[in-house]
DNA sequence: TCTGGGGTCCTAGGACCC
DNA sequence: TCTGGGGTCCTAGGACCC
């Protein structure tokens, strides 16, 4: 069996665990330059949808008191951390499926234990060690945890456990659950099947399985078996991304070359430390620049262009030399652009790059650069060391108006007792 | 008039997840 | 005025090989 561990609204709960005058209150978080809503309390969850534009909903969000935060992702990251080593303590093995969720592999432990209060236990004290809420689902397939999990989630009387395990409770708990919320059905695939009356994971399964092949390809036939208890995932164990991409969306339109090299160069190094970070060196590099696409007084304007490195890097300031010669390539005059972003792809681990007889460069001594570099700044502040083209931000810089403290990971921002 | 059969690799686009 | 960011996998079609 699975169980899969979910936290209840992670990021809002995140800001809850260092202010407790915030429990029972509504709150949201916002994206990136508070764009849009990502995370909701449940008391927010009545109030507004997820990714509302905050600008549209703001007037909304002040009548009914709602508590704004901009997303601390410093925050949210060490707190997921600390939830995951908890999980982890459980179990053999365990997947860190996202930044809030943990699928573990209860193989076993049926023997020893009563399934369900064993789980409770883990959420208990996964709570009580990180302050975190959690819930969980239990199932054979990993997608019927998730469905598990959500009834967990919505009713009480599971006091955050609920186990899928006999015919007769599967059946029923498909026969209420939409298609829709179904993992591994999104929008496309809701609206189709709705088209052919298929509104539950009930009715889903209870095609045949040539028609769900024609329809949604060898991807739907998973998701259909997975809902019959036949395991199609496994638990997968940790491995290093084969593509790293650094973007943002300005909260200006950027018409000039410098800066949009500035933020471009930014984005370079950024990959260039994640990918140093995970022991890789990326093959080709790749630029995309584009206008604000919520203009309908404008035609939408993309640009994007790949290049192939002579030898693989993680170096940033190679990465940067690489994204200006796209950036040359791409860039035009009198376009507005709104976002951009750096993609590193053909992703090699560090000790098996292949080296290149006509190009040749100091690796060792760029290796100890960046080794130095990377410590400096992990001990001091992201980027407290960087390179000159990196610039200042500022012309190109988030908006972030409601951040919380990093009350985990800066000294400065530790909680005082009085 | 009629035009084989079997394969690989790459890319863009589309679907999904959080 | 203002609309996030970061990933994965699959498929179809085109180009190529013999």
């Amino acid at each position: 069996m699975f169980l899969l561990v979910d936290c209840n609204n992670f990021f809002a709960s995140c800001e809850r665990v260092f202010n407790p005058a915030l429990q029972n209150k509504p709150i949201v978080v916002l994206s990136n330059n508070d764009g849009c809503v990502i995370a909701r309390s449940n008391e927010a969850k009545k109030i507004v949808k997820m990714g509302d534009p905050y600008f549209k909903i703001k007037d909304i969000l002040q009548e009914n008191e709602v508590i704004i935060f901009s997303s601390n992702y410093s925050l949210y990251g060490d707190m997921s951390r600390r939830v995951m080593l908890t999980l982890a303590t459980f179990v053999k093995d365990l997947e860190v499926y996202s930044i809030d969720e943990a699928f573990l592999d209860l193989e076993g432990f049926d023997k020893h234990y009563d399934l369900t209060d064993y789980a409770r236990k883990i959420i208990r004290i996964t709570t009580k060690n990180t302050g975190i809420p959690v819930s969980g689902g239990i199932a054979a397939t990993k997608t019927l945890a998730k469905v598990a999990n959500k009834y967990a989630k919505r009713y009480k009387g599971y006091k955050g456990i609920c186990l899928l395990d006999t015919d007769t409770k599967i059946q029923k708990a498909l026969k209420l659950f939409e298609i829709g919320d179904v993992w591994g059905i999104g929008y496309k695939y809701d609206k189709k099947l709705q088209r052919y009356g298929i509104k539950t994971a009930w009715d889903f399964i209870n095609k045949p399985e040539s028609w769900i092949r024609t329809q949604m390809g060898v991807v739907g036939v998973r998701t259909w078996k997975e809902l019959q208890g036949i395991r199609c995932f496994n638990l997968e164990l940790p491995h290093s991304k084969k593509s790293i991409c650094t973007s943002r969306s300005f909260p200006i339109e950027i018409t000039d070359f410098e800066i949009l090299y500035e933020a471009i160069a930014n984005f370079a190094a950024s990959c260039g430390r994640k990918l140093r970070e995970q022991k890789t060196c990326a093959g080709t590099v790749t630029v995309f620049i584009h206008s604000n696409f919520f203009r309908d007084d404008l035609s939408p304007f993309y640009q994007t262009r790949s290049l192939q490195l002579p030898v693989a890097s993680n170096a940033s300031s190679e990465l940067i030399i690489a994204a200006k010669t796209i950036l040359k390539g791409i860039y035009q005059k009198g376009y507005a652009f709104k976002k951009a972003g750096v993609i590193v792809s053909e992703l090699i681990k560090e000790d098996e790059v292949q080296g290149n007889l006509f190009y040749r460069i100091d690796r060792e001594r760029e290796q100890r650069l960046y080794k130095v570099l990377d410590m400096l700044n992990r001990k001091i502040a992201p980027d407290a060391l960087k390179l000159a083209v990196q610039g200042n931000g500022k012309k190109w810089a988030l908006s972030r108006k409601y951040l919380s403290r990093r009350y985990t990971t800066s000294w400065d921002d530790l909680i005082e007792i009085k």
